[in-house]
RNA sequence: GUCCCCGUAGCUCAGGUGGAUAGAGCACGAGAUUCCUAAUCUCGGGGCCGCAGGUUCGAAUCCUGCCGGGGACACCA
């Protein structure tokens, strides 16, 4: 069964067409104008005027006779310069809620034709370690494959690391200069190398900074690095061993960090895995003539006529001799045609790589990897401190994602304590919960501005559990789920829903909004739109809860389907904390 | 200089494929707990939707220009 707005659409949609107008024109959509007497509108009889050639109200008027004795609709009228008003029967909406509530799926429609969507995190680079940046390519991307899933498609998620380009080089070079006796620097030594690894992921937050400064201010030292990575990306055996070792020590670290924030990838590739397709894919380009020579590197031209801006050609070959990250990509891309087979290919990385993925995009298309269209890049803006500039600690470093987590579980673990809240349930679960609380303040502050705006980040407003949050959300959930345990030990069941009070009803079309909900954050890759209908929702139920008693209702009938209207509540909430990367206690 | 993103309440942000009186949270003021979790609920004040034009029956939303903020413009990612 289709959503009530779906189904009036329907209705009104034969209206419109019976009257030789076009059906889309039948389009209902909730109002805000005063749902109270009437929770949703039609707005087609305004456009239809005009090509009609009758007043819009006289349209109203007619549409309103052929639906007129309809079960579906309780009352309609016209209201203003033509807007129809509409009110569904209480069956329908009590059949509606029903539905949602034996449903698995709480009433969320799935795609007819699932595709095979890739995600690509974009992601972080081996050396450096994960900052404020990286929650938002993570978070947004993780929500990303949860919905799609969700929907329906099939998909493949790729952490895409950082692992071949400039800064190994730096990586290498650097630490030659700090421990020049290593095997790995002898180009006489080509195996034999030790097993455990020269650094740790502490010695790499350090390595690469510092490189990355000298080879801003000398030359010489940038070439040296440059030189390196045109020489690991040759093969030499030294380099090609501590590549190992730096992505092994990294990797360990990424684990750890993306394990915390409760993120999963399906694939832990990264640039350093398509190499063996480079030399094909850039001999495969010279000899089309995808790829042309110009200033001692090969490049594609990818600028087209009618271009409001030039767009640099990508850089296949660098004069060096190496390959840059759209080569990298652009493997990637054969290798994941190969392999995979993708539809669609979304790549979270942030706005300010528009242009290089506009290239890419162009080239795949150029060379016949990917048509244009099955490549998408999902940009996100950036996160921000307070004085609106990029954030920064107060020294001016790079604020560690993995201190952000660790705060906002410190927050939520005070304020459990504060409350005297769960701690009957013994240390281990108190820390699980608070956990719980912590990233949820964190995710879903994250994810309720849409994705390109540039947020100001707050510690402070991100680790605080009222308002518009995760953990009111979360609250809301462990609610009803005191609520079940408690009807359980009163032995009352859920029962057949009759929406009686507005709160009730108010909460069936809470719930009836969902799939519309789904269909925007799909098709806008924008998790915000679940942001919305989950704090809608969770403020529904608030709202009911507050003004209906349960268990204490007076009749048996009431209890069962009120308590019926929670269950049903919980699903879905817990549906959407799901897509959001979220998980609600039994208790907190 | 060219191009991209953005400008909405004191603050942080939704809304943007055009619809009626522009929303939420925070902050501020007032209230609600013999009863299922008050991390809650109820009520209130608070707005030239950056500015100016245009298209339209109707513009926060679409178009143009300007102002302001951020970003990108071939051998970093």
């Amino acid at each position: 069964m289709p959503s009530i707005a779906e189904q009036l659409s329907r209705v009104l949609g034969d209206a419109f067409a019976s009257l030789e107008l076009p059906r889309e024109l039948g389009r209902v959509t909730p109002s805000k104008q005063n749902p109270e007497r009437f929770p949703f509108q039609c707005n087609g009889a305004m456009p239809a005027a005009k090509q009609a050639g009758k007043p819009p109200r006289e349209i109203a008027q007619a549409v309103l006779d052929r639906i007129a004795g309809d079960a579906l609709i309780e009352k309609a009228e016209i209201a203003g310069p033509g807007f129809i008003n509409l009110l569904p029967a209480a069956a329908a909406i009590n059949a509606r809620a029903a539905e949602i509530a034996s449903d698995d799926r709480a009433g969320a429609p799935q795609v007819s034709e699932p595709r095979k969507v890739m995600i690509d995190f974009g992601g972080p680079n081996v050396a450096k370690p994960m900052h404020v940046g990286h929650l938002r390519s993570s978070v947004l991307g993780d929500s990303l494959q949860r919905l799609f899933r969700f929907r329906g498609d099939t998909v493949i998620s790729d952490i895409h690391l950082g692992d071949w380009g400039l800064q190994m080089g730096h990586l290498i070079t650097e630490l030659e200069e700090e421990q020049p006796d290593l095997p790995y620097f002898d180009a006489a030594i080509t195996e034999g190398y030790p097993s455990e690894p020269p650094v740790d992921i502490e010695d790499l937050a350090r390595l690469y900074p510092q490189a990355s400064r000298k080879a801003k201010e000398d030359a010489d030292r940038l070439a040296k690095s440059r030189r390196a990575t045109a020489e690991l990306q040759a093969g030499r055996a030294g380099y090609r061993a501590l590549l190992r070792h730096f992505i092994d020590v990294s990797v360990a670290a990424l684990k750890k960090d993306f394990g915390d924030l409760g993120v999963h990838f399906d694939l832990w590739k990264g640039e350093s895995d398509v190499n063996d397709l480079i030399d094909g894919l850039v001999a495969d380009f010279k000899a089309r003539g995808v790829a042309e020579e110009s200033e001692g590197a090969w490049v594609v031209r990818v600028a087209r006529d009618g271009d409001k801006k030039e767009l640099a050609p990508l850089i296949l070959v660098t004069s060096e001799g190496s390959s840059l990250y759209g080569t990298t990509d652009l493997a990637t891309i054969l290798d994941r045609k190969q392999s995979v087979g993708p539809d669609l290919t979304l790549y979270v990385v942030d706005l300010a790589q528009s242009d290089h993925f506009e290239q890419v995009f162009r080239a795949a298309d150029k060379a016949g990897l990917a048509p244009e269209g099955s490549l998408e890049h999902v940009k996100f803006g950036t996160v921000n401190g307070t004085d609106g500039k990029r954030l920064r600690t107060r020294d001016g470093g790079t604020f560690r994602l993995a201190d952000l987590i660790a705060s906002a579980i410190e927050r939520a673990d005070q304020r459990l304590k504060e409350a005297g809240l769960a701690a009957d349930v013994g240390a281990e679960e108190h820390d699980r919960v608070a956990r719980m609380v912590g990233l949820a303040a964190i995710k879903f502050a994250d994810l309720q501005n849409y994705r390109t705006t540039n947020y100001v980040f707050d510690l402070d407003r991100f680790t605080s559990f009222e308002g518009k949050t995760g953990p009111y959300l979360l609250y809301a959930a462990v609610r009803v789920k005191s609520l079940m345990r408690r009807a359980a030990e009163a032995g009352v069941e859920p029962g057949p829903i009759s929406a009686e009070a507005a709160e009730e009803r108010d909460l069936v079309l809470a719930l009836d909004a969902f799939g519309a909900a789904l269909e925007q954050a799909c098709e806008n890759r924008a998790p915000n739109a679940i942001c919305d209908h989950a704090f809608t929702l969770a403020q529904a139920f608030s709202k009911f809860y507050s003004a209906c008693p349960i268990l204490s209702a007076e009749t048996e009938a009431v209890k069962r389907s009120r308590l019926a209207l929670a269950e049903a509540t919980l699903k879905q909430l817990e549906l959407c904390l799901g897509l959001l990367g979220l998980e609600a206690p039994e208790r907190m």
